[in-house]
DNA sequence: GGCTCAATACTCCATTTGTATGATTTTTGC
DNA sequence: GCAAAAATCATACAAATGGAGTATTGAGCC
C-alpha cells in the first residue's frame, strides 16, 4: 500500500458525517482527517489544505454543496468532488456537473460501493449511481439548450446606474476612478455607493461585490 | 423471481458472443435467446421481436452498433441499449449517446458487474464504466483544463496564515474583525494584508479578493 | 400641477485602510 | 544548531471610505 487517498467530508448531519468518517478511516488506503458541518468552513479550509477527494452533501445549511464546489474546483482542479444526495433531483445534478462535480452517488449506496467509488474517482473515473447516470445520458438524446445561469434577484432593486457603479467596484476601482470613468464627481459616486449599501444591506465594498457576484454567503 | 429480463446480444466475435450468452443464461432472472453476428440481422430481427435489453458491440463489420441503435431506438423506445466497447473512445461515446444508447460498459468488466449492469439498466438506471462517465461528466464542466500547469499559482506564494486572512477578507470582514477572530492585534492583520498585497501586486481589498476567488477577468 | 424617483452634487466627521519603517519572537528546513 | 521564513506587534501619516444630512434637476406618472 502506497500513499493513502486523502478524503474530506462535508455533511451537516452529525450521525452521517461520523459514520462516513469511520467507514473511510477504517478502510485500507483511505484516510479522512478533515470533516466539515457546513460549506463555509469547508470552502475556507479546503482552499488552504486541499485533499484528494471530497464527499460533498448537496443540501447544506447556508451555502449549498454545489456552490461550494463551484468555488473550490477552479482553485484546485485536481481535487475530486463526489456529490452525495438522497434523491436524484434532476436540476441539481446538472447544476452540480456544471459547477465541476466529478461524481454522484446516492446516500443509500452500500459502504463497499462507496469505497469502490472513491477509489474509482481517485483513479480518474466518474462513478455514478445509475439512476443519476440515466438523467445525464438522457440529456444527450434531446439536445438540451444549456440553461442560463440563475440570476440574483437582489440586484433588480438597484437602478442601472447603481449596477454600473457596482460593476466597476467589483474590479477593484476606487471612488475616484469610478468617478473619472463615468464623468461625474466622486461625491456622486459615493452617494450612489451609499444607496447601494442600503439596498443590499451591507456596509463594505467587499460585501457589496460579493452580492453583485452572487457570492452572497461565502 | 418473476419474469426474467430478456436480453439480446449483438457481437461479431464468436467467442465473446457465446461467453456472454452463457453468462446471461446461466444467471437467475436473465434469458438470452437472440444473438446476432452483425447489425443488419439484429436490426431486422429486433424490429419484429423486441427484447428488454440489448448488449451492443460498437465495432461491427458493415453497419456499426451506433447506427443500429439509431435506427432501433425510435422504433422501440423502451428497449435498453448497453454499448460494449474495448476502449472508451470519446467521440464514439457521445455519438452513441445521441443515437439513444442508455448504458456503457467496457468489455473488461467482470461478469458479476455485467449482470449487475443489465439489471440496473432494466430497472431504469444507466450504468456506466466510470472512465466513460468521466468523459460525459467532463463535457458539462467547460474549464479548458487548467489541469496542473497553469493553476492559480499566485495563491501558492502566500503563507497559510496569509491565505487564512485573505479568506476572511473575502467575507467582507474588516481588519479588526479578522484580528478578533484570530486573536491577534489589528496591527498584525494589517501587516499580513500589506504583505499579501505585495505578493499579489494589488492595492485594495476588492482586488485581492478577486484574485483569491479567481475572478481576474471580470 | 403635484408627486416620486433617479441622478447629480456638496459638506462635515469618524473610522478604516494603505503605506512605510522597524523590531521581536516562533517555526521551519537543512 | 543555524539561517531563513513566518508570525507577531508598534508607531505614524495620508488617503480612502462609511455615514449623515441637504439640495437641485429632469423624467415619468396620475
Amino acid at each position: 500500500m502506497n500513499t493513502p487517498i486523502i478524503v474530506a467530508i462535508v455533511e451537516d448531519k452529525d450521525d452521517i458525517r461520523q459514520s462516513l468518517a469511520i467507514l473511510v478511516n477504517g478502510a485500507d488506503g483511505f484516510v479522512c482527517k478533515q470533516t466539515y458541518v457546513n460549506a463555509e468552513d469547508a470552502l475556507d479550509d479546503l482552499t488552504r489544505y486541499p485533499v484528494d477527494v471530497v464527499l460533498m452533501d448537496i443540501d447544506l445549511p447556508g451555502m449549498n454543496g454545489i456552490e461550494c464546489v463551484r468555488l473550490l474546483k477552479p482553485r484546485h482542479p485536481d481535487m475530486q468532488f463526489m456529490m452525495c444526495t438522497i434523491y436524484d433531483e434532476e436540476e441539481k445534478v446538472f447544476e452540480a456537473l456544471k459547477a465541476g462535480a466529478n461524481s454522484f452517488i446516492l446516500k443509500r449506496s452500500s459502504p463497499a460501493r462507496l469505497l469502490d467509488a472513491i477509489r474509482e474517482l481517485h483513479d480518474g473515473g466518474s462513478p455514478m449511481s445509475s439512476s443519476i447516470a440515466r438523467k445525464v445520458v438522457g440529456s444527450f438524446f434531446n439536445v438540451p439548450a444549456p440553461a442560463e445561469a440563475e440570476r440574483n434577484t437582489e440586484l433588480d432593486i438597484l437602478t442601472p446606474r447603481e449596477r454600473e457603479i457596482l460593476g466597476r467596484l467589483s474590479k477593484g476601482y476606487s471612488h475616484k476612478e469610478v468617478a473619472d470613468e463615468l464623468f461625474v464627481s466622486p461625491t456622486t459616486v459615493r452617494k450612489h455607493i451609499f444607496n447601494i449599501y442600503e439596498k443590499l444591506q451591507v456596509h463594505t465594498k467587499v460585501a457589496a461585490v460579493n452580492k453583485y457576484l452572487n457570492r452572497t454567503n461565502l
